[in-house]
DNA sequence: AGGCCTCGAGATCG
DNA sequence: CTCGAGGCCT
């Protein structure tokens, strides 16, 4: 039965993938649910906005539009999406299967990045992207998409492109993962 | 107008 | 992963 490597084990884990899968944080949610014009910023942004899915599922035009950075189409691209009998179906079987609708405020640490446009280039060491935006943003960052004259650092890894180019020419402080790292140790409890 | 997010394409890599 | 075109927001 084993000829393909997928045994017991390979099955135990993918059952603790789906798991751990349940129990993520609301903006990962929707953003996995793919509306238009929602990417991972506007997900996060209506996460931590909303707090619960049953909340954004329950808003209008005229509410979203309030919220900053989100306009009349992202808007009604959200209450659109929501009203589809397809959705509505969808997130009443992902409640049935127990997955997370709720959205964890972390307290975020005050510190030299609060507040902060940074922007990230090539490969770190040790940090995945998506693990040093989570670090960042924990201690206060705006962890941003491009670099322009409103970017305050570049953190900068291996085979870095054009951003750091740009950020060279523009007298932007670059930074190393290591920088990083060396800087919010200091705030660790 | 300017900033930057979204999203698809093509390179990179385990 | 990076890049860039297109499009959304202020």
């Amino acid at each position: 039965m084993s000829h393909d490597g997928f045994g017991d084990k390979s099955v135990s884990k993918l059952f603790d993938a789906i798991e751990d899968s349940k129990h993520q944080e609301l903006d990962k949610l929707i953003y996995a649910l793919g509306i238009r014009h929602v990417g991972e910023k506007a997900s996060r942004i209506l996460a931590e906005y909303y707090l619960h899915l049953d909340n954004l599922m329950a808003t209008d035009v005229e509410t979203l539009r309030g919220i900053k950075d989100i306009g009349e189409i992202i808007a009604k691209s959200v209450v659109d999406f929501f009203a589809l009998d397809s959705t509505k179906q969808l997130v009443e079987y992902l409640r049935s299967q127990g997955v997370n609708f709720d959205q964890h405020v972390s307290a975020k640490v005050t510190s030299i990045f609060t507040d902060k446009n940074i922007v990230l280039t090539g490969t770190l060491p040790t940090l995945s992207r998506k693990e040093a935006t989570a670090l960042l943003v924990k201690y206060g960052a705006n962890v941003v998409s491009s670099v322009s004259k409103k970017t305050d650092y570049v953190l900068a890894g291996e085979e870095a492109g054009s951003k750091l180019d740009k950020a060279q020419a523009l007298g932007i402080t670059i930074l190393s993962e290591e920088d990083v790292l060396r800087e919010v140790a200091k705030y660790e409890d």
